[in-house]
DNA sequence: TTTATTCTTGACTAACTAGTCAAGATTATG
DNA sequence: CATAATCTTGACTAGTTAGTCAAGAATAAA
């Protein structure tokens, strides 16, 4: 892992925990045992930094993580309802890297929204297709594939969100078991 | 309205627009017309200043908004759906007051994951009660109402939180017709 | 080996940060 | 009116912030 690797990773990880505003530069570069005038080489201010962040780190976890949903051509629903319950390892007190960065910097700068939006439209993307894969299989009744895609993502991430409110995955699970019956009432 | 009212006032505003970590005190007191000594008068320091917006104004907006629906003895789910649909006038691209700061304090502070909590669990027991007494009117058949309310409430913010990526009331829209889809589909 | 490019070092700046303080103004109370 | 409590003023501090820069080290290309 090269120099700038490292401190994208360690960019990502101490935004995750921190938030944008919360996290120094100075931080990020004691962590990532960089000099400063080294992560200026590579980055032209901090916002460019989780910029990069955002482009190279965030896209590649949210990908990695769902694109496997698209191979499955049966039990669709119960594949992604388990991916959606599978939270090990996950982090309920930090909740979803994706939504933590939204609720931050969407409304507060331009570039960030664009960047953040692009990323979250694939996510829903994804789970479009699987949707329509669910209908095509013929597992799933539903006259608005593409409503039904973009609530499937935004109650997910409800769940994740009411359970760091409450920093206790127990809520997480409770709270995803009614998308789960949702999901499987629209089971044909 | 006094100073220390106007103050509050002032600091819910600049810190749901900007959030908590990139509102300056300096920042809020411009805003608010007021000198520094004064404020550290009423509050001895921001993060106070930011609790005693959560306990006292947060906390009503909450109350004020959704208590109303405990009234209701019929149509309760289509009143209910009504206001979560009626979002005349809702900032969209800032979202969710109550969300955001649960998003960026819960995690990095005790005392505002405390706070925030306590608002948000009265929020749940308002939505419990409302659907309970769909139950009792009949309106609604489920085995458990209150994992039904977590994740009304949970998946009502996931809405919210989608549109402020997108910054389109639109969206919202769309996203909340599934979540009405789901309630009425539990109609009896 | 020479030369050009890329990367690293760390001191430096100017602006901003939360918070302090002592003196004075205003308001309430006896 | 007197005096006590509350509130306001704004200059001040010490630490942190993002970003600059010039010199040097490491690496790649000739």
């Amino acid at each position: 892992m090269n120099s700038r690797e490292k401190l994208l990773q360690t960019a990502f990880d101490e935004i995750y925990q921190n938030g944008y505003s919360a996290t120094s530069v100075d931080k990020i570069l004691k962590k990532a045992n960089m000099n400063k005038g080294s992560m200026y080489h590579f980055f032209k201010s901090k916002k460019e930094l989780a910029l990069a962040v955002i482009e190279e780190k965030l896209s590649l976890h949210i990908t990695n993580k769902y694109e496997p949903l698209l191979k499955y051509k049966e039990n669709i629903i119960d594949e992604l309802v388990k991916i959606l319950k599978d939270r090990e390892g996950f982090d309920f007190t930090n909740g979803c890297k994706l939504n933590n960065l939204v609720q931050e910097l969407s409304p507060i700068d331009k570039d960030f929204k664009i960047a953040l939006e692009k990323i979250y439209l694939v996510f829903e993307k994804i789970f479009e297709e699987v949707l329509n894969n669910a209908v095509k299989a013929g597992e799933l009744k539903h006259d608005d594939i593409k409503a039904l895609s973009i609530f499937t993502v935004a109650s997910f991430e409800g769940c994740l969100a009411t359970a760091k409110k409450s920093q206790d995955g127990q809520v997480y699970q409770t709270c995803i078991s009614q998308l789960e019956l949702f999901l499987t009432s629209l089971k044909q």
